[in-house]
DNA sequence: CTATTCTAATGGTTAAACCATTCGATAATC
DNA sequence: GATTATCGAATGGTTTAACCATTAGAATAG
């Protein structure tokens, strides 16, 4: 029924009017704000307590600060990047294993590769063939390093065509937190290589035609068998 | 390539070692931190740096403070709360909108109870029956203060029924955010409660049968109905 | 004109003190 | 003896004043 009541500190009530200046647009992305020592007087408060307030701010990923003559505090452009990191921290230490991450990436990216192919235009397919011809070039060249970045933008831009910020940051978070396994226990070999590569020109090739449930279904498949492969390594590891 | 280095702030480096060991399950949810002046004398520092430091944790929900003697930095259970707040940032400043919102949520609430149809037990199928229960009986009585509370619950549970904590953060952090436009656009009312319900009882009905996909197209077409209602209703008052 | 050095503005840190809240011990009261 | 009131100490919250570190731009040297 009732939220707990404002808690009596200063820092927060500097905190709040300061962000809902940033939410109602008095203050836009990019304006400086006064030094601390001219802010602390404007809230007629302590440096100690204004820096305090910065903190959160700056945690909440409102402003950023630099250093220097000139420098300060400068009102950022509202961005995903706070709860990427907070749904990081929440896998990282909620009791998370691999297998939940891969279960859920599984579905997920078959929701979010299904709706990109619905709304994929003409430009978009031609993007991802661009992209699949960089990576084509780096199996050709056996550079299992830039292939994984050029792998990792395929994926990326797919989650752009989906238009919702939402599928894209939820899908980085995952990304994020299940890619240190992957270089761990599945480090590329031109096999692998090429699976992966031809994956990618049948999810291409069912966008051309717009078969998004195709699409959908491939890109499920072949998350689940690399997921698959490396639980295999870790259990035989262990 | 390079991850920008490390800010050479004092504070940073504290919230790191706290955070790590949090993550790292050397402190438990419960932990009492020691006083600020203790710490201070640890962390080799002053107690306005390491106060920052403790603004930075509390912000990210690793701890939570209390006052007077015998009070201090408490290590917090983790839960969904800083992406629920950050979340709803993104939307407050219009970086996602309630339909890209709505579009994720028919997704996730679709995979979510497929999955956990696939695993449901009896245990579940009759705790799922006990909440419906009670909620038709609100729906009798006109209660529809409780109904949305029985509601909620029958989403959670089902939300525990995947065995997965993943699906369970992005469902919590997605239906924080959603609900109180629920609230304020689509009240809820005799006809609308029973649309609800009748929705429930097929879900579990499917449930019943082991039928996974239909659970979960009925799930998708029910999220997806009532978004669209809400959606109406706004486009409306605008 | 370029390169270097200096200067001052600004965030980062420290120290010491005091205020405010809370819990438990002690004392007063019934 | 049980209950209530009072008090004291531990702990977070705030303030002040000073100094350190970084940086942009001005002044200076070549």
């Amino acid at each position: 029924m009732f939220k707990k009541a404002k808690q009596s500190r200063v820092f927060q009530d500097v905190v709040e009017q300061i962000q809902d200046a940033i939410i109602n647009g008095k203050l836009s992305p990019g304006t400086k704000l006064p030094p601390e020592r001219e802010l602390k007087d404007r809230f007629n408060t302590s440096r100690g307590t204004l820096r305090e307030a910065l903190r959160v701010l700056e945690q909440k990923g409102l402003i950023e600060i630099k250093l220097g003559v000139s420098g300060g505090a400068i009102v950022k452009r509202i961005d995903a990047e706070p709860v990427v990191e907070s749904l990081a921290l929440l896998i990282r230490s909620g009791g998370v294993s691999l297998e939940h991450l891969a279960e859920f990436r599984i579905k997920i990216e078959g929701s979010l590769v299904e709706l990109a192919a619905t709304r994929a235009t003409k430009k978009d397919i031609k993007a991802l063939e661009a992209l699949f011809n960089q990576a084509k070039a780096c199996y050709k060249k056996n550079d299992w390093g830039n292939f994984l970045k050029i792998d990792e933008k395929m994926h990326t831009y797919i989650g752009t065509m989906t238009r919702n910020p939402v599928f894209q940051f939820v899908q980085k978070s995952i990304h994020d937190n299940i890619h240190p396994y992957y270089e761990e226990y599945l480090p590329m070999n031109k096999k692998r290589t090429l699976e992966n590569l031809t994956d990618f020109e049948k999810i291409i090739d069912a966008m051309k035609v717009n078969d998004a449930k195709a699409a959908s279904a491939i890109i499920m498949d072949h998350v689940k068998r690399f997921s698959d492969k490396m639980q295999e390594k870790i259990n035989r590891s262990n």
